[in-house]
DNA sequence: ATGTCCTAAAGATTAGGA
């Protein structure tokens, strides 16, 4: 099973690219972040047309998750229970189902804007109520993962100049702590290999050209419980999917599993 | 030139988010 992560920044700037990349990766289930759309304008038709059903937790201008998978999609949760509210609202951050007996949990952690911003707060809670959300899942012995823009590089090794970051959002202490705190789940960080240099970056910001200059970070992540970090064969980060025109700013990061032998 | 892109809005540019 071919199973991918993809924040897509607006899923209807991206279906073009989307759709042919769906197909031409032979992927089975793909988890999305930041549609940029409402749930009626989700584009459920054109999936179904290449053979795919979609579970979607979105409700406008911003964030926005998703599942769409060609093999089975049950279950279909949306949201976190007991999440955090920001201005008021729950925003569409987390979506989860199973596929073919795997547990997926889409996820877009909320960017944290700067240290001393009310977002970064909610960053933290929202990571804490990740946490609890995913523990049944994480000791389970159904193959798991939570995955998608975690917006938090996990070590100095992931960004690719860490005094570039000195007291910014995305390498706190706090931020990484969080992450440390899902790993001491059970959760295993399945590190893609890049298809060139050195780092498996998924992200380069738009500006100052940083993606031909390498200035990336890695901040899409998946995270698998036992039973899927023994079935991972390969994973990588499909940085081609970040060139040219009409690109995301983020790459897809992508995991072959062998349930078979698992 | 923040060497950009995406969204929405009493919009034809501005504001907000990343």
């Amino acid at each position: 099973m071919r199973i991918a992560t993809w924040n897509v920044n607006s899923i209807t700037a991206r279906l073009p690219r989307l759709l042919a990349w769906l197909e031409s990766s032979g992927t089975d289930v793909l988890c999305i972040q930041e549609t940029k759309c409402t749930d009626e304008q989700f584009p459920r038709e054109q999936l179904r047309e290449l053979g795919y059903e979609s579970a979607v937790n979105a409700d406008g201008r911003w964030n926005g998750v998703a599942v769409v998978s060609r093999v089975g999609l049950d279950d279909v949760a949306l949201g976190l229970p007991g999440g955090p509210d920001y201005d008021g609202a729950q925003e569409p951050r987390a979506i989860s189902a199973t596929c073919d007996g795997v547990r997926v949990c889409s996820v877009y952690v909320p960017n944290g804007r700067e240290v001393d911003h009310a977002h970064y707060a909610y960053k933290l809670r929202w990571l804490e109520a990740l946490g609890a959300a995913v523990s049944g899942d994480a000791a389970g012995e159904r193959p798991f993962a939570v995955l998608g823009d975690f917006n938090i590089a996990p070590t100095d090794e992931d960004v690719y100049d860490r005094a570039a970051f000195d007291g910014l959002t995305h390498v706190t202490p706090a931020e990484r702590a969080a992450l440390e705190a899902l790993r001491g789940q059970g959760l295993t960080d399945v590190v893609p290999r890049p298809l060139k240099y050195d780092v498996p970056f998924t992200y380069w910001d738009y500006r100052q050209l940083c993606f031909p200059k390498n200035r990336g970070m890695r901040i899409d992540l998946v995270y698998g419980n036992k039973p899927f970090a023994s079935a991972v064969q390969d994973s990588y980060v499909d940085r081609e999917e970040r060139k040219g025109k009409g690109a995301s700013d983020h790459a897809p990061v992508v995991v072959d599993l062998n349930l078979a032998q698992s």
